[in-house]
RNA sequence: GGAGGGGUGCCGGAGCGGUUAACGGAACGGUUUGCUAAACCGUGGCUCUCUAAUCGGAGCCCAUGGGUUCGAAUCCCAUCCCCUCCGCCA
C-alpha cells in the first residue's frame, strides 16, 4: 500500500510505475475521486461532531444525530471502496530497476562450471525412483497430483538442507522460527497476496474459516508484527522461518508437469528482514549474498537474475532470482527469490517503528533460503552413472551419508 | 463442553454517565555535566486541515460492531480474543 498523500501529489509517477509493472491503471482516477469524497465527508463529520459536543439542547441534539448518521453511512461506503482501491495500487519499482517485461530480465552474475557428464544423464524423477527417494505416484494416489513423498535419501537430504540452512542463518544473527502453516486473510492480503475472492487465487482457502494455507512463511513472519509499534532499537529484525507452503498453481497447468519442480505443497526456509528505511537497499544485497553463498557452498552452478519492472509483482520494488543449473533441462531454473518491498507491506500490515521519537513504516525484505527445488538440483548435478548421487560436501554431516545409493 | 474474570497508549495501570487518556515505567529528544550515571524538562496514536516544511487548528481512538442518551471508555445487546477453574482428550 502506498501513502494516499504520495499518490495524490505524484499521480503521474504512480501511474507510470504501475504501467511499467504491467498493471491496469484505469482505477487510479477512480481512487482519486473517491479520496476527494472521503476527505470532504471527514470534514463534514468532524464539524457535526464538534457541534454535538458543544450542544446541550435536546431537539438540536437529535437533529445533529440524524445528519451524522446519514453522513457516516455514506462515509462507510466511500471508505470501503477507497480501501479496496488502495490495495490495488502496486509498489513502484526501485530506480535502478529496468523498465520492461520478463524479456528484459537481466543476468547480473553467473557462477560455477556447468558439469560435463560422460554418460547419459537422468532427470530427478528417474534418480528419485532408482534411489527410492521420491515417490510421486503414491503421492498422487493418496493426495492428488502435485503432492509427493520424500523417502530415504530424499527425506534425509531435505532435513539436512533445513538444518544446514538454519545453522548458517543463526550464525548470521537470524532468529529461527517455525511458523503456523495457515494464516488469516489479513496477513495474506497484508503481504500483497491475492484475496481469496479472486478467481485465479494462488493459495488454498479453508472453507468455513478465516484461514488460508500459506504460500510462503513470509506471510506468517510478516504477520507476526502486524499492528505493532516496534522500537527502533529492535531493528533490524531478522527471521529465518520454516514452514510448509501451499500453492494452487492456478493458471500454470501444463507447465513443468514432470517431477517435483512445480507442486502444490513443499517446505521452505525463508528469510524475512524488517529494517530502517534507509537500510533496505543494503539488506537486499545482503540477502542476495546469503543466497549465493549457499549455492556456492553446494557447488552448484547458478545465475542471478535482476527482474525488470514487469516481472516484479505488486509488492516488490526490486527482485533478484537465483536460477540453479538443472542438467536434465539443460538450463537454469528458479530456486530462490529475494525482494525488497520497501514500506508497501508494513503499511498494509500496520507495522510501525519508533525511531528517534518519530513513528515510521520500516522497510521489509524477504528471500528464499531453501524450498523443495534444491533437491532437484542436487540430485541432477551430483548424479552418477548408475543413477545414484553424491551428497554435497557441506551436507554430509547432516545427511550422515556421502552417497545416496540406488535400491537394488 | 460448563462456570467465572478480563481486553484502555510502547508497557503496566486508574477511571465505571458530564467536554480533558490520572499515575507509574520504558524509549527517544533536550538541559546540566571532564566522561558515564543521576537530576530536571519535553514527547500517546490516527485522520482531516493549514504550511515548502515546521508551528498551528479541528475531529477521532479505551477489543470490534450496533443500541440507549442532549452527552458513553463508563449503561445495554451482539461478536471476537485472552486468562482462571472444572470436564473431556492425550
Amino acid at each position: 500500500m502506498l501513502d494516499i498523500k504520495f499518490i495524490r501529489e505524484n499521480l503521474k509517477v504512480v501511474k507510470d510505475s504501475a504501467i511499467a509493472k504491467g498493471f491496469d491503471i484505469s482505477f487510479l482516477d477512480d481512487l482519486v475521486a473517491c479520496d476527494e469524497e472521503r476527505r470532504s465527508l471527514i470534514a463534514q463529520i468532524d464539524k457535526l461532531n464538534s457541534e454535538k459536543k458543544n450542544n446541550t439542547d435536546r431537539e438540536k441534539g437529535k437533529e445533529i444525530k440524524d445528519s451524522l448518521k446519514e453522513k457516516e453511512e455514506r462515509f462507510r461506503e466511500v471508505l470501503d471502496k477507497f480501501e479496496k482501491l488502495m490495495l490495488r495500487v502496486p509498489n513502484p519499482s526501485a530506480l535502478d530497476v529496468k523498465i520492461g517485461t520478463e524479456a528484459d530480465n537481466e543476468i547480473v552474475k553467473t557462477w560455477g562450471t556447468i558439469p560435463a557428464f560422460d554418460f547419459k544423464i537422468r532427470d530427478h524423477v528417474e534418480i528419485g525412483e532408482l534411489t527410492d527417494s521420491i515417490d510421486i505416484e503414491r503421492g498422487t494416489k493418496v493426495a492428488q497430483s502435485g503432492f509427493y513423498y520424500l523417502k530415504n535419501g530424499g527425506a534425509l537430504l531435505e532435513l539436512a538442507l533445513v538444518n544446514y540452512a538454519m545453522k548458517k542463518l543463526v550464525s548470521k544473527g537470524f532468529v529461527p522460527v517455525i511458523t503456523p502453516n495457515v494464516a488469516k486473510e489479513k496477513s495474506v492480503v497484508g503481504c500483497g497476496y491475492q484475496a481469496r475472492s479472486d478467481k485465479e487465487r494462488q493459495i488454498y482457502h479453508i472453507e468455513g474459516e478465516d484461514l488460508d494455507l500459506i504460500g510462503t512463511a513470509e506471510i506468517t513472519l510478516m504477520g507476526m508484527h502486524s499492528d505493532e509499534v516496534l522500537n527502533g532499537s529492535e531493528l533490524p529484525i531478522k527471521y529465518a522461518g520454516f514452514s510448509y507452503c501451499y500453492r494452487t498453481e492456478a493458471g500454470s497447468y501444463g507447465k513443468d508437469v514432470r517431477g517435483i519442480l512445480r507442486v502444490h505443497e513443499f517446505r521452505k526456509t525463508e528469510m524475512v528482514v524488517i529494517c530502517k528505511p534507509e537500510e533496505s537497499d543494503i539488506w537486499h544485497e545482503k540477502l542476495r549474498e546469503i543466497e549465493e553463498e549457499i549455492w556456492q557452498e553446494l557447488e552448484i552452478p547458478y545465475q542471478v537474475i535482476k527482474m525488470a519492472s514487469g516481472d516484479l509483482g505488486s509488492a516488490a520494488a526490486r527482485k533478484y532470482d537465483i536460477e540453479a543449473w538443472m542438467p536434465s533441462q539443460n538450463k537454469y531454473r528458479e530456486v530462490t527469490s529475494t525482494s525488497v518491498t520497501t514500506d508497501f507491506q508494513t503499511r498494509r500490515l500496520n507495522i510501525r517503528a519508533k525511531i528517534n521519537n518519530e513513528t515510521v513504516y520500516p522497510h521489509a525484505l524477504n528471500g528464499t533460503v531453501f524450498s523443495g527445488r534444491p533437491i532437484i538440483a542436487i540430485m541432477e548435478n551430483y548424479q552418477r552413472e548408475d543413477g545414484s548421487f553424491e551428497v554435497p560436501a557441506v551436507l554430509r554431516d547432516f545427511v550422515g551419508k556421502d552417497i545416496i545409493e540406488i535400491k537394488k
